[in-house]
DNA sequence: TACAAATGTTAGTCGCATCTAACAATATTA
DNA sequence: TAATATTGTTAGATGCGACTAACATTTGTA
């Protein structure tokens, strides 16, 4: 089995790459708030593992069997998300720091059990797929809501980001997965958008446009 | 926050200390599975925390701080214990080993809400007492089946060990927390006896009538 | 294109939790 | 009580995953 580090490395690869393409060390680096030289060490040591592809110098790249590792530990966190949520009675902004610890124990029974008692869930509550025991990830291509044009009517179905403040924000704002919304106009000199839904208008910025994904 | 290692060495030394008074380092390294040299500095460690008192060649005894932090993750794991038997459906059988990895979780919020899923049980599935927040246990006085008199009548209220192998055995002889026993007989030359229970009689060695609290 | 900035690697150190080997103290027993 | 066995400690090594300092490569730009 791989250590909590190197399941933490691998996760990190997985979200990076699915982001933003190709993975610099600097880009792991940051993502996991470690300094470069520890990042170059442990890449070698999943080279070793067969986990990534590395090579001096050159982007890294997991392989089939370091995608499949992460995204096994990918599994576990957002089904212990949707777990927390839907048979603990957290809120969607609590999770993510709970999952972060949950998704290293080892122990298939008791994610399968989660799975169970969830009946097979595709998403968490984010709105993010969950990938299946073979690692497989339904993609679902929603867009950002930063791209749509004034008129548009579409429906909230994911946030990209998790962290506790920016769920929070959401909740005060009323504003959750399945919400209708309507974008009545887009100020051009800073991308905010004012948005109507369930009967009001609100302005929401574009970074937080960017991390909303609608269809 | 202790580590993993601290807490594991806490957890041990809040065991041995209830089940056999005076914990030696030889104890606590055999218990663990670890070399007594790395007892010994650990020992060294966690007495700069104040959490043991240590001197060379002495028992080892746990200071306040320490029985507390020791219980709160003995807390932990048996409220884990309970939430997988009760919320999630596993065998008494299953639930140790999960626990074990689960205890370690730092998120008050997690176990606080399984506290309250629970209705704040006072033991774990396996009848052993859970602390309360401030680690303070109820103890409760039971005694073995082992030390009962023939023609006694009695009620299984807890098992002393919680291995896997241990409870799968009760498991197939149908003997559960809260059964009747009878002792019709014992034999004398190896402790072992014959008890009646749910419309059966079956033989059990010493070793086993040791593990098994009555009242 | 040549230099500067940014990025990446190598070499060596550190703390943690483990180990083994050698030595010291305590306990057992002949 | 003296010899022996058991238990405990000290010293030093190891693997892991982090670090800093110094150096190398690549990239961006004047």
């Amino acid at each position: 089995m791989h250590s909590l580090a190197e399941e933490n490395y691998l996760k990190a690869l997985y979200h990076l790459a699915n982001h933003q393409g190709l993975v610099a060390i600097n880009d792991l680096s940051k993502n996991l708030k470690i300094k470069m030289p520890t990042a170059t060490s442990m890449m070698k040591k999943l080279a070793e593992k067969k986990l990534v592809h590395y090579e001096s110098y050159k982007p890294i790249r997991l392989t089939e069997k370091g995608k499949k590792a992460a995204a096994l530990v990918v599994r576990k966190h957002r089904l212990t998300e949707m777990f927390l949520v839907q048979k603990m009675g957290f809120g969607w902004e609590k999770v993510h720091s709970i999952a972060e610890q949950l998704e290293h124990i080892h122990h298939p029974d008791f994610f399968d059990k989660m799975d169970e008692m969830l009946g097979y869930p595709k998403v968490d509550p984010h709105g993010s797929p969950i990938p299946d025991k073979n690692g497989k990830v339904d993609w679902i291509s929603y867009i950002k809501l930063s791209e749509c044009k004034t008129g548009q009517s579409v429906t909230l179905r994911a946030v990209t980001h998790s962290s506790a403040e920016f769920l929070q924000y959401l909740n005060n704002q009323q504003l959750s997965l399945g919400q209708k919304l309507k974008i009545k106009s887009i100020e051009s000199f800073d991308g905010s958008m004012q948005i109507q839904f369930g009967g009001k208008t609100n302005t929401f910025s574009h970074v937080v446009c960017e991390k909303l994904l609608v269809e």
